[in-house]
RNA sequence: CGGGGCGUAGCGCAGUCCGGCAGCGCGCCUGCUUUGGGGGCAGGAUGUCGCAGGUUCAAAUCCUGCCGCCCCGACCA
């Protein structure tokens, strides 16, 4: 009998089965630089699906990748005034280059919307200029204290995507249409239950006028900010000179946004949705939707293959991401435990009784196993995946509704928040929320809304409702005109 | 950046108190045998004991300094 190998238990650690799944699935591993991880192939495969995912929604919605420099002059960063100051004290910067010390240092990017501006300075002088609909695919680096893998890293990859606009009204659709392709994304691909919203003032992007979000519950009740599409004004535009001549003939400021999703919303899939065998991955972006273990015996080895091979072929032809896993060296149990760890969706067992009887045993990673003849697998395995992704997407809403809690007193705040969402009144003040912060760990992290026009819709009553009462904690009356979720975050 | 803990084989650790042959489990390599839920037997390889200096006949072990990592806190558009 060996020992069991695996994650943590969840109940035991959930940050070291966090880090463990990681590891043991060969998501990342951690690289030389203090806060900066290795993304293998796996992980990267899963990135690269997003990425495929996401490209296609902003080409859709009718944005070109381009790409700005990784070095950005230190004098820019300076020109918006609460943009320095939210991310000076996590830049790095260059200040030798050549064998010499640089007349003006360089900040290595922590966003770029700086860098963008200066160029849109230079390259809207019209109406018919706008808008100016970009995105890039791209590396940033902010040097945080503390720092997980995929969470929180001192390089991570995103993309950040930036348009400028000659109207308010525009500019400010384009923030809602965006965080919409992100509620759809995190919805119908990640399986993802978020809560769309905006930011308060205390939590927003240093520089917006305002910052829309998506917030996620992980599987020990905390919120992770998942994307984020930012209302920017004329702020950039101010600082940056970004002007145009208007069809009434009048020079104007450019009115701009930016909207971001970063690996992050890997370290969201995998605290969402994994368990204590590991990972568990949404179909749509999983690397390998269907893995094949032939089971054999000496004598029967070639025609188990040879079924696997055709089977595989078959499920390819439907487009399905198959792999056939034939490594001699382990033993079917050995595979078994080792793609639950790396959340494959789906298993076919194909031994010699199978084949002899034309059939194969299936196994979802989250229900039973079932057997199923084998000519029947290239249609039933498509609709089974269709089946995971709702249920994936169903039972992590379901645990946030468990954990979501509407409260009006203090008391059953903080006992709210030590397990997961509390939906309570707040003031609006920058000070009380900073108050309740130190007395609870607990941060406002989104005021719900929604945008119909732009299918940003919320997928629980509890947080569509409006109305008027009184902050949770110092009893002015409320701000927003409805509840804000509460909650501890990553 | 403050408090605590830990650095010994790829991973997890024992050995450190009380100086005296570098160890265990897993993993890895070879062969045979196995294969329907983490197989078995036999053989084998792998060490800058975090780094530097000191004490000593002798240092993983004692002393000094440094570095790194983890946890808690502060910080974190």
């Amino acid at each position: 009998m060996a020992k069991v190998k695996g994650p943590t238990p969840q109940s035991q650690d959930f940050s070291q089965w966090y880090l463990d799944t990681i590891q043991l699935a060969e998501l990342a591993d951690y690289a030389p630089v203090r806060g900066t991880i290795v993304v293998r192939p796996y992980g990267y495969a899963l990135w690269e699906n997003i990425q495929r995912v996401l490209d296609g929604m902003f080409k859709a919605t009718g944005h070109q990748n381009a790409y700005f420099p990784l070095f950005i002059p230190m004098s820019f960063l300076q020109k918006e005034a609460e943009h320095v100051e939210g991310f000076s004290p996590e830049l790095a910067v260059v200040t030798h280059a050549g064998g010499e010390e640089l007349e003006e240092p360089l900040a290595i990017r922590p966003t770029s919307e700086t860098i963008i501006g200066y160029m849109w300075s230079k390259w809207i002088r019209s109406w018919r200029d706008l808008p100016q609909l970009l995105n890039q695919w791209n590396n940033v680096v902010r040097w945080e204290k503390r720092t997980r893998p995929f969470l929180r890293t001192s390089e991570f990859l995103w993309q950040e995507g930036h348009t400028a606009h000659a109207t308010k009204e525009e500019a400010e659709e384009e923030t809602a249409r965006m965080l919409g392709v992100y509620l759809q994304f995190a919805r119908d691909y990640a399986a993802l239950p978020v809560i769309p919203g905006q930011k308060t003032e205390r939590e927003k992007f240093a520089g917006a006028v305002y910052t829309t979000t998506l917030e996620g519950m992980m599987k020990d009740g905390r919120a992770l900010q998942s994307a984020t599409s930012h209302f920017l004004g004329q702020n950039f535009a101010r600082a940056f000179e970004i002007t145009f001549q208007d069809k009434d003939l009048e020079e104007k400021y450019v009115w701009t946004t930016s909207w971001g999703l970063s690996w992050r919303i890997i370290g969201g899939i995998i605290m969402t949705h994994g368990d204590d065998k590991g990972l568990v991955l949404p179909p749509k972006l999983a690397p390998i939707q269907v893995v094949i273990v032939p089971i054999y015996k000496a004598g029967s080895k070639e025609r188990v293959l040879q079924a696997a091979g055709a089977l595989e072929a078959e499920l390819r032809e439907k487009g399905l991401r198959v792999f056939t896993d034939d490594r001699d060296q382990y033993t079917p149990g050995f595979k078994f435990h080792d793609w639950e760890l790396r959340g494959v969706p789906y298993r076919v067992e194909l031994g010699p009784r199978d084949v002899e009887a034309g059939t194969a045993v299936i196994k979802s990673r989250i229900g039973e196993k079932e057997t199923a003849p084998l000519a029947d697998l290239k249609e039933l395995l498509p609709k089974r995946l269709e089946a995971f992704h709702d249920e994936l997407f169903a039972r992590a809403r379901e645990f946030r509704k468990a954990r979501t809690r509407v409260v009006d007193d203090y008391q059953a705040f903080k006992e709210a928040v030590a397990e997961g969402f509390a939906l309570a009144y707040h003031c609006g003040d920058a000070a009380c929320e900073r108050a309740i912060q130190e007395e609870t760990k607990a941060t406002a992290r989104v005021i719900p809304l929604e945008f119909p026009a732009h299918g940003v819709l919320q997928d629980d009553e509890a947080l569509k409702a409006t109305g008027e009462g009184t902050c949770i904690r110092c009893g002015r009356p409320a701000a927003y005109g409805r509840r804000v979720v509460f909650a501890r975050a990553y």
